[in-house]
DNA sequence: AGTAATTACGAGGTACGTAACAATC
DNA sequence: GATTGTTACGTACCTCGTAATTACT
């Protein structure tokens, strides 16, 4: 007994006639017509009631019918999980403190695996920490390199920040800025900023921040409006806003240089990706 | 994917080696080896972790096994409903009044169809009516026809009571008997009589009677025992027992006429019987 | 006539076994 | 050296499609 003759039990119960499920099955009713013979062959009793040109479902058929269904929605089931865990498999779950090194990473992976998918989450970076430790992510990204022996790092990319000052703004005319120009203003920024917004909250204790967690909708807000809101020099930050000049802020703390990390148990397949990163940034 | 494929992954798990599950699969390794590399292919990912001579179940190959096992019971299932449905098929259920006519029926049957197989039941006539109208048996064996429209009724078999008198008893010498003649005496009988107990209970009211359920215990003590008993001209009763006679009895009630009897909208293979019968009958 | 299923026949593909090979214990 | 898994090659079998056949509507 074969899945496939399973199949086109199935089919030939829909169908009607066998003409027509050959059809639908794409092979000839001759090929189908034997195909059944040997499935009751197989189990040993006809499946049909057959008059000279015509067929119909005996009491065997019912029931073989039935079984058929059942087996064949097990065999779905097997295909299904397979697909879940070759997605799985094929996917790096990253825990980021920042999303430009995302950027940064997704595109170092597709280099280095074209079949891979990145799953960035944007955590704190204790957050990022434990869950590389638990095994609930394949990768971490961090400001910091790690001192657990159990963990390798090594630098992903440096970041800095800038003021993204509208056109007519008092500061529009400065060349370079501290946060302490900056606090106590008001500012349009983009929730997910992870790393970056701790920073802000630290240097800019009395700035007021209005937030948007879609960002496109935050890109379209921030050519429209004349609030002050920061960018970085990743490429994909690199935006020519007409309206808008990006002023380097010269605090140290506006300089980040972010870490990946893996465990050096982590799958092969893993660590081949933090060799390329690695290679690729020296 | 076929199912052997499964089969082959369930033996190799156990096996531990392909080339001992190829002995058991009675296949050769090489064949057994791209057999697997099937599978793999067809799942989309490894099932095992090889090294160049040896190979492990790997994670999938795991989740595959469970798969495999699952769906292999599911045929299994299958299987074993249509052998269960092979064999109804070549049973009929015969419900009788008495167990000779069931001889009788079951060599007439097997001179017909030598495939089918007959499952007798000894019951009342009443039961054995209800069980034909209600479709629990096929055929029922009865003491006289039915008049009811949607049965079939048809002669099988007279049978004619006979006291079985061991040697040295005072009637041994009789040639014939009446039940007034036997009534207070001991008796030893079989206890699936149907018919025949019913007739016993109402010809011989203050008879007593050992009854044995086992019929080969009950033909041994018939042999040793110096009780009354009974016999019947049925060819299966026909035991030349030097230590007993056979007396006919000649009150009507100790002959009887047992008819077969069928449901006219009965499946076909059970009317091809009925009217073998009656033709080898007439 | 038209449709539907079965059978005959030739062809192509596929999975098999044998055998050679590679690598580990 | 023995065992284990993979690869190469030729073969046999098996299923397919085309086409002829039969029967029912």
């Amino acid at each position: 007994m074969e899945l496939e003759q399973l199949r086109q039990l199935v089919v030939i119960a829909r169908a009607g006639t066998l003409q027509s499920a050959a059809e639908e099955l794409h092979i000839s009713q001759s090929a189908l017509s034997r195909s059944v013979r040997r499935l009751e062959d197989d189990l040993g009793q006809p499946l049909f009631d057959r008059t000279r040109n015509s067929m119909q479902l005996n009491e065997a058929g019912r029931l073989a019918l039935l079984h058929a269904r059942e087996i064949l929605m097990r065999e779905q089931r097997m295909r299904d999980d397979f697909a879940a865990l070759a997605k799985r498999s094929r996917t790096l779950r990253v825990a980021s403190v920042a999303p430009a090194p995302t950027w940064r990473l997704s595109a170092l992976v597709l280099e280095c695996d074209p079949t891979a998918i990145i799953e960035p989450d944007i955590v704190s970076e204790d957050e990022a920490s434990s869950r590389l430790l638990n095994g609930t992510c394949d990768l971490a990204v961090t400001a910091k390199p790690s001192s657990l022996p159990t963990i390798r790092s090594t630098k992903l990319m440096h970041e800095d920040l800038f003021a993204n000052v509208p056109t007519g703004h008092e500061l529009h005319g400065r060349s370079e800025l501290t946060f302490s120009d900056l606090d106590g203003r008001d500012f349009l920024i983009y929730s997910q900023l992870g790393y970056w917004h701790q920073i802000h909250r630290a240097m800019l204790p009395r700035a007021r921040f209005v937030t948007q967690s879609d960002r496109t909708i935050f890109l379209q807000q921030m050519r429209t409006s004349d609030l002050l809101t920061f960018t970085t020099n990743a490429p994909e930050n690199t935006s020519s806003h007409v309206s808008r000049k990006a002023i380097p802020i010269t605090d140290p703390e506006a300089h980040a240089t972010f870490w990946l990390c893996m465990r050096t148990d982590a799958a092969e397949h893993i660590g081949s990706v933090f060799e390329f990163v690695r290679d690729a940034t020296r």
